[in-house]
DNA sequence: CCAAGTGGTCAAGCAGCTTGACCATATAGT
DNA sequence: ACTATATGGTCAAGCTGCTTGACCACTTGG
């Protein structure tokens, strides 16, 4: 594969995935839920199963644990997170989402199922099947980076 | 095709973008480039087939055109574009690549390929060919927009 | 039980964007 | 041809989300 062609794939690529992110902010937004930026999901994707510390979600998220504790300041007073005492170790501060929390993190689901369906229609279900079997393949570990 | 799914392919796409955007700009910088930000890659990509002025390049880039003019100094100050009056508009100023630039927008293309290829590996090179076929029907128009 | 390590916050600074105001040139209407 | 409006561009000020640096509270290991 030549280089240009490389390099096609890669815009379509990004541009696929900003158009993505935009279309699920919007979506979310929509649905009721204000003052929420693209970056908080990706906070919302670590806190959702069990909660987490600030140090957990800053190395999630590839910031330092004063930017990941001021992005919490944010969702706490915003109604979709609270800081609860860490149940095994008085240091540390357990974040969890609250009820609120859990109804954005489905309005996400929801709005980014509604682009998904979009891309069915144009490709049909069943390559949007391979396409995110391809993509969880090539997919890096790591850190959480923003494309831009 | 259920939310969840949904939500783990938007996750997958956003994390490959993720990951393409710093192996790029890592790759750039690894060849000699330095002070190179992800957003310039758009730029130039603007830039290169025959310059731009910077209302379009706001235009491309969905910013403000005092940001792309901002971003427009950085790269002429960083010897990459320059500025030349517009031959058919006295109050505009075309916005060119200096030699500098074109290298520095092979070397993206060249890192890249570079990943493209280890995608390659992992996929197949038709399947990789599958995906960049199908990431260009589901790509969507108008501005580029950072991916969060 | 003390030394080093780890979780977290406070404070200051900075980069990249925005809004608002403005000038120079182009274009359209009469 | 002349004026009114639209468009390309810049200057200036301000904001937001991040960083670095300093520090405190608690934990862990010799």
């Amino acid at each position: 594969m030549q280089n240009s062609e490389a390099m096609a794939l890669s815009a379509a690529l990004l541009a696929v995935a900003g158009g993505l992110t935009q279309r699920i902010n919007e979506g979310v937004i929509a649905r009721g839920f204000e003052g929420v930026r693209p970056a908080h999901g990706f906070a919302f994707a670590r806190l959702a199963p069990d909660g987490a510390t600030v140090t957990d979600l800053a190395a999630h998220l590839g910031v330092t644990k004063q930017a990941a504790s001021q992005l919490v300041d944010e969702l706490v007073r915003k109604g979709y997170a609270e800081r609860r005492p860490h149940p095994e170790d008085a240091r540390a501060r357990l974040v969890v989402l609250t009820g609120r929390g859990w109804d954005c993190t489905r309005a996400a689901e929801e709005a980014a199922a509604e682009v998904v369906r979009e891309w069915g229609g144009l490709l049909g279900e069943r390559d949007v099947r391979t396409l995110r079997d391809q993509l969880l393949r090539i997919a890096p570990h790591g850190p959480i980076r923003p494309a831009w």
